[in-house]
DNA sequence: ATGGTAGGTCTCCTA
């Protein structure tokens, strides 16, 4: 092997808004591969010029206006894109890039699923599991290797994912069928949760809501936002990171940017 | 039980 590559995800939440901050994040981080969801924006519409000039030469993306949009910048140069239209949902929510050093990134937003966490009052609850399912069945018959999963998946699958476990049980994102349905899309590609299998236990959060004042003295987060390798990686090392102290920048996404050193 | 904030196609939708 003797490969080392740092990959961060990170729901930007408008890239056109927070083009300073993603500079910042690149110079301070140097990542060689950055994945955004949240983009808001058209493809045609990202700041990718002062990007190109931090060495991120490589793009991939998909854009809509105003909603969703995923993009993914790299130094290491990209053989191959594709995006999937995962439950026919006409949305911008997955890009994939083969890198010349041999590794496939998956880059998801999964749809948050509004606020009701009922398959039938809820169209957006509907759409989310649904959008798991497809993701299930993709990997299923297009079975992963060598890959990386990253992005905002919407859901706290542990009970350490979220500030009160029995409080948010109700509170899309952290249901049980929700956490059944991410559990089985982890397996449909046997994939490797690498923050949970370098720290099982102990709280961890990557998003903390606007809407609370204070919101790292309250600290009641959850983790949405995630990265996974597939299992024929798991002897390589990962050294994992929430950088914390971006949610504190001026004008913040409310997501903070997740790192993981692979070698 | 409620409301709180933020971004964009900005008095309405999404998160």
């Amino acid at each position: 092997m003797g490969i080392k590559m740092k990959i961060c995800s990170w729901n930007i939440n408008s890239i056109r808004l927070r083009e300073a901050q993603v500079l910042r994040l690149l110079r301070d981080e140097c990542p060689d591969v950055i994945c955004f969801q949240e983009c808001k924006s058209l493809v045609e519409n990202i700041p990718q010029k002062s990007f190109y000039d931090l060495g991120y030469s490589h793009m991939a993306a998909r854009g809509q206006k105003s909603y969703n949009g995923v993009a993914i910048f790299s130094k290491i140069p990209i053989s191959k894109e594709f995006s999937i239209d995962f439950a026919d949902l006409g949305q911008a929510r997955h890009i994939a890039v083969c890198l010349e050093n041999g590794f496939t990134i998956h880059n998801f937003y999964v749809p948050a699923g509004g606020d009701e966490p009922n398959m039938e009052t809820n169209l957006k609850f509907a759409q989310k599991i649904n959008f798991l399912n497809a993701m299930k069945d993709w990997f299923l018959s297009n079975i992963p290797k060598k890959a990386i999963l990253v992005g905002d998946l919407n859901i706290a699958p542990d009970e350490n994912d979220v500030w009160d476990h029995k409080k948010l049980l109700k509170v899309v994102s952290h249901t049980p069928m929700e956490i059944d349905k991410l559990l089985e899309v982890k397996k449909s590609g046997d994939w490797i949760d690498v923050f949970r299998k370098n720290k099982p236990n102990g709280k961890l959060y990557s998003w903390w809501s606007y809407r609370s004042k204070d919101w790292s003295l309250a600290d009641k987060g959850r983790r949405l936002d995630h990265i996974w390798v597939t299992s024929d990686l798991k002897e390589m090392n990962f050294k994992n990171s929430v950088l914390r102290d971006v949610r504190g920048w001026d004008k913040p996404s409310d997501h903070a940017p997740i790192i993981s050193v692979l070698g």
